[in-house]
DNA sequence: TGTTAGATGATACTTATTATTATTCAATGA
DNA sequence: TCATTGAATAATAATAAGTATCATCTAACA
């Protein structure tokens, strides 16, 4: 078969249409989408797929590891398909969840080990700010404190 | 009046009871409470108070400042009265949140300012693990993950 | 002390997510 | 290839966090 099907054979989940569908789109995207947002993006192609397929499949994906879990506080998680943990900065004006890379976020695993004595299983390092395009676009201050 | 009262009052904010018991509240504790705790822990010296008040109360503090709001992944919020950003390392077994100090904290804002392109705002530095009480009590792999 | 803008409390509502359950289907082996 | 079976799916009800609404109340200030 194909190597997204082996890969989660090789995972222990069964391959369904479904499963591919969302992995797939998952992968061809760098615009951490929530539930709801593959939901919509699936229905042209998947039209009788269920939004509680997706949950559940986004569940039993993060389970083995295949996606992480955003919370950037938003109210609703968002999904990456990236397996290795990175950084993320997001757009106060547009939203916009972008991938970065930082240098030496071992050390800071690390450090924060040290420090807390606590086991350290994995990190979510956020970053908000304004995004080039809301920049030039001029929007500077989109959404500063959302109940000003 | 107290100092408390003189700092809602340089924020713009009206001072009232309900909003001196919430600060008083926060500052007083290290537990990063969430709006539910906090109107539980009120609620016998409040029985009045309502939980849309915690709930507008805090997004006032927040706006001006005076609370910061952390999203770690458990389905809601959970207020911290400290204002200057700071890591957080959160207990994947008992859910206990605690804060903690990284060195070079500003070099990280930074690299993310440069790697980006973004005016970068603030930062929420997320760690997961198992804190030193749980691992005492032998719980070394409490929620590893939620579904398995 | 009276006025008034803003705060409160009660509650209805929205939205993201989870639970439930009958049906369907992927994987396995005869 | 077909039957079996346990897991996955779809539909939908239920839950929970947070927001909106609005009548009442009160802190701030003249």
């Amino acid at each position: 078969m194909n190597d997204i099907a082996d890969m989660l054979r090789a995972k222990g989940l069964k391959v369904t249409p479904q499963r591919l569908a969302i992995y797939q789109l998952l992968c061809g995207t760098t615009t951490h989408p929530s539930a709801e947002d593959i939901y919509k993006a699936l229905m042209p192609t998947n039209p009788t797929i269920s939004l509680a397929t997706i949950y559940k499949t986004l569940d039993s994906f993060r389970s083995v590891g295949l996606v992480q879990e955003l919370s950037v506080g938003n109210g609703r998680s968002n999904y990456d398909a990236a397996v290795h943990t990175h950084p993320h900065i997001v757009c106060t004006c547009c939203n916009a969840i972008q991938d970065f890379h930082l240098e030496h976020v071992e050390a800071l695993h690390q450090e924060a080990a040290e420090k807390t004595g606590y086991v350290v299983e994995r990190e979510q390092l956020l970053f908000y700010g304004i995004c080039p395009a809301c920049q030039a676009a001029g929007k500077t201050n989109c959404n500063p404190e959302p109940k000003d």
